[in-house]
DNA sequence: GGGTAACCGAGACGGTACGTCTAGTCTTTAA
DNA sequence: TTAAAGACTAGACGTACCGTCTCGGTTACCC
C-alpha cells in the first residue's frame, strides 16, 4: 500500500519554483503564521458550505480570514491547492482503516470508506475540485497527486496482492481494475450525487468487487 | 426509444422568459441569420481545438465570428450551451446505430459508440461540460438534458429490455447498471483520457455487458 | 423678421440624402402614418417628464410608441429632431405676439416670451437640446435652425430697428446686443434654473432692455 | 475670499462612501501611483483634442494610458470629474491674478480671465462639461463645485465690494449682475464659440462692467 | 540588543471577461 | 412603398477577480 503523499502544505516553506537550491535549510526570518494559515484553511472550509469551489474566489477567502491575498498565494500555488488543504485539515477526513482479513474484504472497505468520504458537501467539493482539474494542468496534479492517485494507488495494490492471492480474475489489467471498482462510483458522484446514499454504499462495493472476482 | 428532447438551438426563436404565450405563432420581424449561426457554432468549434471550454470566452467566439455579443446572448442562455451545440454541429457525430440483434449486442454497440464520441478532443470538451456541469445548475441542465439523459435513457432502456428476454440479470437495479456500463468509461476519460484508446474501445464493451449478465 | 422655417417634420417626405431629385412628386405606396408620427410624438413627450434628453433613448421612444425604430430612423435623423418636433408639437408652445407700439417693447415682448418658455420642465429639456449641440454637429444644426436661429433672428431685427429709430445705442454690435439680452437668460437657465422665476420674467426684461438703450 | 472647495483629486484617498471615519489616518497598503494619475490625465487632455467630452470613453482613456478601467473607477466617480481634472490639470490654467486698484478693475481681470480660459480647445471642452451637467446631477455637482461657484464666487464677491465703495449701482442684486456679467459670454461660448475671439475680450469686459456701474 | 530576513495586512496595479445596453442598419411580412 | 417587428454588428458601460506589486509594520534568528 503506497503512501505516496503529494501536495499537501505540511512543510512551511513556500512554493517553489522548483529551482533546486541544495541545502537552503537555515530557516532564517519571520515564520509562517499559523494563526493565518488556520484563518485560510477555515474560511475556504466555510465558504465552500455556501458556494461551490468555482464561484469561490482568493479574494473572497482573504477577505473572509483577514488576510493579504499575498499570504495565500506565498504558500499555495493556486485555488485547487487551498480548497484541497481545506478539505484534507478537516477533522476525520482521514481515518484509517482497520486491517482486513483478506483482500476482497480490503477491497470493500476501501470502496466503503470512498463513498462514505464522497457523500454530502464534501462530496460536493471533491467532484468540482476533479472537475476543475479537467482543464487546468496545475490543477491536474494537485487534484491527482493530493487525492485520487492514493486512492487509486491503494486499490490498486490491493487488486494486484488479490491476484496473487487468486481472489481476483488474474486476466484483468489492473488499470480496468481499478475503473470497474471506482468508475460507478464518481460517475454517480457527477451525475445523479443524491443516489449516492447509504443504500448503495451498503450494496455497491460487495457487488462491484463481485464484478472482479476469480 | 430514445428521449431525444433537450435544449439545442434547433428553432429559431430566441430563448425566453419560459412566460407561455399561446401561440403567438406569426413570426414577424426579421428571421434569425443562419449565416451568424453558423459562425458562431464553427468558431467556436474551431476556438476548441487550442483552449478549454473553461478558457473559452463568448467575446473570443463574438470577435472569432464577427458577430456582436448580442447575437450569441440572443440565441443561448450560456456558454455550456454554445459549446454544446457546437459540438452536435459536427458533421458525423450523430450516426445511427445498425439494428442489434439482441440487446447484448445493443449495448455493446452503444458503448463502442460512446466511447468513440469521448476520443480526442471531442472527448476533452465533454470533460469540461461535464465539469462545467457540476457546479452550475444551468449547464447541468444543458448538459443532462441535451447530451448525458438522452445517452443514458437508451441504455437503459436497452438494459430493461434485456432484463425482459432474459439476457442480463433481472435483480440488478437499471440505475446501477447504467453505473456499472458508463461509470469507468467516463472516469477514465476524466482520470486517464489517454487510456481511452482503441484497445480499451475494443475490449471494455464486451467485458462490460458480461458484467450484468444473466 | 427672417421666417426661416428649419428642420420640422411637417412634409411628409422622409428625410433625404439631399440628392435632389427633380420632381419625384408622385407619391406612391403606403402614405405615411399619422397616428405613428404622433405616438412618437407623444411617447416622447411623456418619456421627457421623467428623464433627460441625453437619457432618452430611440428605443425606448419606440417601444413606448409601439412602432419599429426604422420608422423612427426614417423620419428624422436623430433624437434631437424627434425631441424639438415633440417640444414644438406641444399645444400653445407656438403663441404670436401682440403688435408691440415700439422696439423697446418689441424686445421686452420677445424676452418675456422666451423666458415663459424655459420655465418648467420645457426649459429642461431646451436647455439639453442645446447641450446635446455642443458636441453633435448634426444636433446643433438642427437646434439652431428650429429654435435659437429664428429666435435670435426675431431679436436682431427688433435691435436694428431700434437702432434706427435711435430708442437704442447705434454704436452697439448687433451680435453683442443679442448675446448682452439673451446670454443672462440662458445662463440662468444652465446654472440656476430655479431662479428662472416670475420675478426674473417681470424684471430683467425691462433692466436688460434699459442696458442697450440709447 | 474665494471658495475654492470642490471635488478635485488631490489627496490620494479613494472616493468613498462619505461613511465619515473619525482619523483613518494610518495609511496602509500600496501608495496610489502618481505615474498612473498622470498618464490618465495626460491621456484624457490629448484624447479631448480630436474628440468631444461625450465621445470619449473611459475605455478609450485606459487604453490610452495603459492603466486599468478599474484604476480609473478608483479615483473619479464619473468621465466628467477625470475630465474636470485633466483640464485644471494643465499647466497655466490656473494663473493667478494681479491685484487690481479697485473693483472695477477687479472684475474686467476676471471676465478677461474667463474668456482666454474660454477660448479654443479647453472651451469648448468646458461647454460640454457644463452640457454633461444639464442632466446628471453627479456632474452637476462637479462642475459646479470645481469649476463654476469658485469663479462665480470670486465674481460675486468683487461685486459686493464695489457696490459698497459705491462703484456699482446698489440696488443691483448680485446674483443678476453675475448673470448680466458672465452670461453672454457662455452664450456666445456655446451659440457662436468662434465670435469668442481677442476683439470680444478687449471690448466685452469693459462694455460688460459699465452696465453695472453706478 | 541590534541587524537582517522573511513574514504579515492592506490595498493599488494592469488586465480580462462578464452580461447589459444603445446606436444605427438590415431584412422580413403585412397592409 | 411604408410600417412593424425584430435581428444584425459594434462597442461602451461599470463590476468582479485575477495574480503581481508595494507599502508600513512585525516577528524571529544570529551575531
Amino acid at each position: 500500500m503506497t503512501q505516496p503523499a503529494a501536495y499537501i502544505n505540511d512543510e512551511d516553506t513556500p512554493k517553489q519554483d522548483s529551482t533546486l537550491k541544495v541545502v537552503p535549510n537555515t530557516k532564517k526570518g519571520r515564520p509562517r503564521s499559523t494563526k493565518s494559515k488556520n484563518a485560510i484553511l477555515k474560511a475556504t472550509n466555510s465558504l465552500l458550505l455556501h458556494m461551490s469551489v468555482q464561484e469561490l474566489s482568493i479574494e473572497a477567502i482573504a477577505k473572509k480570514a483577514k488576510v493579504g491575498k499575498t499570504t495565500i498565494y506565498r504558500w499555495w500555488p493556486n485555488k485547487t491547492a487551498v480548497v484541497m488543504d481545506a478539505l484534507i485539515s478537516q477533522p476525520g477526513i482521514q481515518s484509517p482503516l482497520p486491517t482486513p482479513k483478506n483482500n476482497t474484504e480490503a477491497i470493500i472497505m476501501q470502496l466503503d470508506k470512498l463513498i462514505r468520504m464522497l457523500d454530502g458537501n464534501n462530496g460536493e467539493t471533491i467532484a468540482q475540485l476533479f472537475s476543475e482539474a479537467q482543464a487546468d494542468e496545475k490543477a491536474q496534479k494537485i487534484f491527482s497527486g493530493t487525492f485520487l492517485t492514493p486512492l487509486l494507488d491503494a486499490i490498486e495494490f490491493s487488486v494486484q496482492e488479490g491476484q496473487k492471492a487468486r481472489e481476483f480474475r488474474g486476466s484483468l489489467d489492473p488499470k480496468m481494475a481499478i475503473d470497474l471498482l471506482c468508475g460507478p462510483i464518481f460517475f454517480r458522484l457527477m451525475s445523479r450525487p443524491a443516489d449516492l446514499n447509504e443504500e448503495f454504499r451498503e450494496t455497491y462495493p460487495k457487488e462491484a468487487v463481485r464484478l472482479i472476482s476469480a
